[in-house]
RNA sequence: GGCGGGAUGUCCGAGUGGUUAAAGGAGACGGGCUGUAAACCCGUUGGCUCUGCCUACGCAGGUUCGAAUCCUGCUCCCGCCA
């Protein structure tokens, strides 16, 4: 069998930090002693159903405790998020319905089972609403356990106090509550991306009050959008949705700089490519793994195929959807027909002809000619800038 | 409770009476180039029946030949003092 301090290394091979060094060996060795498995929390924030690669780093991590034997304890954020976070100035999020946590949660975990192993003796899923519905007293007691000062510690906090930005009450709750989620529980491992770090360390400070053993925390590092720069999240648009198709996978990670290839491979536990090989071969090698993990590495294939063909030798997709267009007048109006078949403005169709990016079975389109033939466009290739194509065809 | 600041296009953010569909940036899109939907360069970026018309600068009114810009009321947000 291989000892505590092996797996400890191993599972923090691409992690960004233990806390504190060393305490997830002890708690293995410790979990060895006793016989027993340990408790490995994850907490989710319910208000986002659609899972994105950032999420499977963590998702990934948690599922190698599992394969070590230890039980993975997702936490459903449902009452954190009923309370409704008023973060920022901006934009109040909106307070989710019962009936949208619990949609959202089930999704979550349907994707997320793509991931995790959902035998029942290393997965377990609960809803925080199950202890955080307290009595006041029972408040008072988890307010009593942290100071403003602490909270104030934590940079983005502090940041914002400093510059005169409002800081709600309610966000300063929130790390008090997750905490006690480990309390609640009774986490042995708390596992979360580095943005979680205050929190989860904050944990083992309300767990200590409670008289309960530390959790130990190991950190992921933030996995970058496909900018390559921020982190991947489905507001900035980013993100690589673990429900996307093959192709579009496929051809999202190629569209990741160059530059952030070893952000990925290393924080998806993909093997990266010996040294040598050229970026764009790495990056194919990369947007394979990726598609085989969640579609089958029939699939990987033909996304790499089907990209090579579009964006390399610009072969028009043999699949295409048709769209039916008619000619009452003899003519067709083309940002008319454009719009309605891409889904576009007629003004941004117009745009598009006048800068030559639109193509009829591989011409460009003349930029002055609006008004054109049917003829023209029947049973034709209609494709805008270089990935939009639908098979033109007219109706009787 | 008192005082002050703010609300602009997808987002950020200029703009204090006219040449402003509104600087600049980001994002997105198109073109070129290429090893990719990378990088880099160029262009476009409210809508439409498009040499013009319509709609737009929190909401509702008003002043003016003319307002994002001035006035009044309202809504929301923020800071400072108490």
């Amino acid at each position: 069998m291989e000892s505590a301090a092996s797996k400890s290394a191993q599972l923090n091979r691409n992690g960004a930090e233990e806390l504190p060094a060393g305490s997830l060996e002890e708690k293995l060795a410790l979990a060895e002693k006793e016989g027993r498995q340990l408790r490995v929390k994850l907490g989710l924030d319910p208000t986002a159903p659609d899972i994105h690669l950032g999420h499977t780093v963590v998702l990934t991590k948690l599922r190698e405790f599992q394969d070590l034997g230890h039980r993975v304890v997702l936490i459903v954020g449902d009452y954190t998020a009923r309370v409704g976070d008023p973060s920022g100035r901006s934009e109040t999020r909106p307070v989710l319905s019962d009936e949208e946590i619990i949609a959202n949660a089930n999704s979550y975990e349907a994707q997320a089972g793509q991931i995790l192993d959902r035998d029942p003796d290393r997965y377990e899923l609960r809803f925080n609403s199950e202890w955080l519905e307290m009595p006041t007293a029972e408040l008072l007691a988890l307010l009593r356990t942290t100071t403003v000062a602490q909270l104030l510690e934590r940079e983005d906090f502090a940041n914002r106090y400093k510059g005169g930005t409002p800081i709600s009450l309610l966000e300063l709750l929130y790390p008090l509550m997750q905490g006690y989620d480990s309390v609640a529980i009774q986490a042995d491992v708390e596992i979360g991306g580095t943005d979680q770090t205050f929190n989860i360390l904050l944990g083992r400070d309300i767990q200590r009050h409670y008289g309960l053993p530390e959790q130990a925390v190991l950190t992921m590092p933030i996995l970058t959008g496909i900018d390559g720069v921020e982190k991947m999240s489905k507001t900035k648009g980013n993100e690589i949705a673990i429900e996307a198709s093959a192709d579009e996978m496929f051809g999202r990670t190629m569209r990741l700089p160059d530059e952030a290839m070893e952000n990925w491979f290393a924080l998806l536990a993909i093997p990266a490519p010996a040294d040598g090989i050229g970026p764009r071969d790495a990056k194919v090698a990369l947007a394979k793994a990726i598609v085989e993990r969640f579609h089958g590495s029939g699939a990987a294939d033909a996304a790499e195929a089907q990209f090579v063909s579009q964006f390399v030798d610009h072969e028009t997709p043999e699949q295409l959807e048709s769209f039916a267009f008619s000619a009452p007048d003899g003519a067709v109006h083309l940002p008319a027909a454009l719009a309605d078949a891409f889904g576009i403005s007629r003004s941004e169709a117009r745009r598009l002809v006048e800068q030559g990016g639109v193509k009829v079975d591989g011409a460009v389109l003349d930029a002055k000619q609006l008004d054109v033939d049917p003829g023209l466009l029947s049973d034709a290739v209609v494709q805008i800038g270089r990935r939009r194509f639908k098979r033109f065809e007219l109706e009787p």
